[in-house]
DNA sequence: ACCACTCTTGCACGGCTTTGCAAACTTCTT
DNA sequence: AAGAAGTTTGCAAAGCCGTGCAAGAGTGGT
């Protein structure tokens, strides 16, 4: 290998004739410098293809510009998209983003943050599994922002999004009413996260004020085939549920697919489903599922937004709204 | 925001009783440190919450453990994927992802590798648009490693990893042929990458040989809507195809769901399909297709493998097998 | 011609680590 | 008990950049 290596600002310097302190004002937004001396150092910087050295930069500044996202299950519609906004609006604000990816075994969401406090990352943003809380308060002592979606916990210090799901269950509860559904069924994923939890307790909890019962199956991962599995539990049972409401798109998508093709039933005549999370694949014609939006571009923007300012401290928890998607696998009034 | 920050090697030796130099090799692999020496300065660090701080060991060793993935439609199931796989892998291999995402405009991909640059990052995998040739060379000139995933173009120095496709275009057209299949299709779009474009030629190319003309139409975004479109232009001609290879499976999806809900044509009965990829979504029950499987995995590990093997300088291409999956979008014999 | 200002620029230090080198310490041999 | 051989340790330099400070250059007023 032809370990010349990275070219530095001292280079740069002599190449214009310049001190190396003139260098990096070149480089610095807002620094005292006289253009004329500016466009020299560009220049040489220029021809002998010189960029500033970040990691440097980030030692001197305690201000790296990594923001780092721990994430599991990242092949997935939802998460996929939920990091290419995040990378997107990251780039727009200045951050680069670094990713851990935690898949199998939560005890590697503590060894994500741990990489990230080794990087220094401005930031780290958790969208899967839950760290340990002192893992949490060693980040937020080391002067760290911390972003956790969709994990309900109590945490103190870091940013918490959720979705606001007080409607949830009472739209999806009216809807099947309206559809004429009297048999309602829970598919839910054996996963536990909280927000998970949070919609099957809500959807029950609503469905049993109006005198409704509400059969919970849960299994597997969460995912379409677990939506399959669920299926054939559910659907071979005495009393056949009319509508279910599926935890996730995906459960969503599985479900469908074994109930059509495995029971032939028809979606919404024999069934009515409804999902979460309203990926691409939901508005596909062989689904058009009835589904909850997830507010990604919301998230992603408020987000960075908090990392980004100056005042900690302020606001700690968020709430945003997952608005109902109407489509055609719940029989309409 | 209480500005301690974070806790330096420094620190930790004054606690530890030993100089800052013991706790440098406390931390490195192979020093010349006595066991009992090393646990003092763990329990110090363990105590004092400190982490080596990974941009000056990266300024030091001219290794910053960094490596950059560059991407666009990181949302689309197939690219998602494959960042996780590659994410996964080069964690395994001790090094750490930072993602530069570069929708729209290909001018961004010469923006990302210098974002790799400045970050001192030990390589870069392209996965998305083509770097300008310059940028390729200051890169490698740099000594950082450049993988290039399916983007076969003639640059020196990267290491370039292409599906062979050489039996792709005649799996199709023999499996198009026994269905007893004669007009046939390619549904593509306007992309005009290198591999999708030599996809097509390939296609176009076996078939002529085999005394059939194929209808090309080409379409907007690589996608599901993009499908929708070309089946409709195609499934409107005077000679209406029998038979059609897309250039992807997403856009294989959106053509089946046109064809069957807007067209009302039974797959295979009435239309075969084959795409390319092998997504999840492709094994999906409602769609069931037939296509290639992208060999993901694979290419991350040769990828990860090359950017660590000591010896630059070798097999500089490679060329991967996408297996033949055969399911029920196309009529067997 | 001189002074008061403002704008630029270079010096030198600081931030945190790794590592070559030589000194200090162990251990063992003779 | 002294010396050889091997380990461990601290010192100091190096890696690259940002920035406070003070000196220098330029401007304009009188």
């Amino acid at each position: 290998m032809s370990d010349k290596i990275f070219v530095s600002a001292e280079e740069v310097a002599r190449k214009a004739g310049v001190s190396r302190s003139a260098v990096s004002r070149a480089f610095t937004a807002g620094a005292s410098i006289a253009p004329e001396t500016r466009r020299k150092v560009m220049e040489a910087a220029e021809a002998l293809g010189y960029h500033v050295n970040h990691l440097a930069r980030g030692l001197m500044r305690n201000e790296s510009g990594i923001v780092c996202l721990v994430v599991s299950d990242m092949g997935t519609p939802y998460r996929s998209a939920l990091i290419k906004a995040l990378t997107q609006q990251l780039q727009n604000a200045g951050k680069i983003a670094m990713i851990v990816n935690t898949d199998r075994s939560d005890e590697r969401v503590d060894m994500a943050l741990r990489q990230a406090i080794r990087y220094r990352a401005d930031a780290s943003i958790v969208l899967s599994g839950m760290p340990d809380k002192s893992l949490v308060d060693l980040c937020v002592r080391n002067g760290q922002r911390l972003v956790l979606i969709n994990r309900d916990d109590e945490h103190q210090g870091p940013l918490r999004i959720n979705l606001d799901e007080e409607d949830t269950a009472q739209s999806v509860v009216t809807a099947f009413l309206r559809a004429g559904c009297r048999r309602l069924a829970f598919a839910n994923s054996e996963a536990g996260t909280p927000s998970l939890m949070a919609r099957e307790v809500g959807f029950v909890a609503v469905a049993r004020e109006q005198g409704l019962d509400v059969t919970v199956e849960r299994f597997g991962p969460t995912g379409y085939e677990s939506g399959k599995v669920l299926a054939q539990r559910l659907m071979t049972r005495r009393e056949r549920p009319d509508a279910v409401f599926c935890v996730t798109d995906l459960v969503a998508l599985g479900f469908m697919d074994a109930a059509r093709h495995q029971f032939s039933l028809s979606i919404p005549q024999d069934l009515c489903v409804v999902g979460f999370d309203d990926i691409p694949q939901a508005a596909w014609n062989s689904y058009d599922l009835t589904t909850f939006s997830q507010p990604i571009e919301e998230i992603a923007t408020a987000a960075v937004a908090w990392l980004m300012s100056d005042d900690v401290g302020q606001s700690q928890s968020l709430r945003l709204n997952a608005p109902f998607v109407w489509r055609r696998s719940v029989r309409s009034a």
